[in-house]
DNA sequence: GCGACAG
DNA sequence: ATCTTGTCGC
């Protein structure tokens, strides 16, 4: 008598994308960001999830809070959880946000002065098939400005990995450098960064929440000693590291 | 059937 | 996301 489960939790999804869409503030709303070396800023957060090998349930939830601009650590949290929603692409957001917004919510209930004020996430924010991504998502639900980084692209709205993409990414010739995202619509909905000089391979940054574009790409760009910037590197050592404590290796 | 598919 | 160490190159 059911439809196939996915498709109806797909529409649900589908609506509450758009429900949300609407609270996105797409520009930038704090005085650091309007100022050419980010006085003011003294926090950066990341936040990613790591999970064991063949276990797509039990995940380990991690935050990290970085000085700015030292970029040492702060805070960190590692927090083992249960996701219950599947991967589909196009709505990470409901199978990890509930778990990062938790951790969060655990710092400002601990230790509120240490709350970024700026959050990078793992993932797209506004390039995103209906413009509302994981770092849209995390950035509505906490209120707090959210950045999208994502190491690999997705191909919605127009923009595809063609000769032509190709070409602009070998055209990055030094760190900071970067070409727009562009929809067919004519939008720009992100910007591919060569984060730094060592690595080819751009990330592509977009917005999450409360900071405009330009912005998310001079502060990514400034945030990495790597290709991958800090506050998630951070993130994803630390919740590797906790997996490989607390879950060694179950071999023969 | 083929290709795409953030994490 | 994860499977995977050393290794070739700058």
């Amino acid at each position: 008598m059911s439809a196939r489960p996915a498709e109806d939790l797909v529409k649900q999804w589908e609506s509450e994308q758009a429900l949300l869409r609407q609270q996105v503030v797409e520009g930038d709303t704090e005085d650091w960001q309007r100022v050419p070396d980010f006085s003011g800023l003294q926090r950066v957060g990341g936040v990613d999830l790591s999970f064991i090998k063949g276990d797509d349930v039990n995940a380990c939830a991690q935050l990290v809070v970085l000085s700015y601009p030292d970029l040492q650590l702060l805070y960190e949290d590692s927090q083992m959880v249960t996701l219950t929603a599947p991967y589909i692409a196009g709505f990470l957001a409901f199978r990890e946000t509930p778990f990062l917004l938790e951790s969060l919510q655990r710092l400002e209930r601990d230790q509120p002065q240490l709350l970024p004020q700026v959050v990078f996430v793992d993932g797209n924010g506004l390039f995103h098939y209906r413009e509302f991504g994981l770092a849209c998502h995390l950035g509505v639900l906490s209120g707090l400005p959210c950045v999208g980084v994502a190491k690999n692209l997705l191909q919605v709205q127009g923009v595809n990995k063609d000769e032509e993409h190709q070409s602009q990414i070998t055209a990055l010739q030094k760190g900071g450098d970067s070409f727009p995202l562009t929809a067919t619509s004519g939008k720009v909905l992100g910007k591919a960064l060569r984060s730094c000089n060592k690595s080819s391979k751009p990330v592509y940054v977009s917005v999450g929440h409360r900071i405009s574009l330009d912005t998310a790409v001079r502060l990514t760009h400034s945030c990495c000693r790597y290709r991958v910037p800090e506050p998630i590197r951070q993130a994803d050592c630390l919740s590797r590291e906790y997996l490989r404590k607390h879950f060694p290796a179950a071999d023969t």
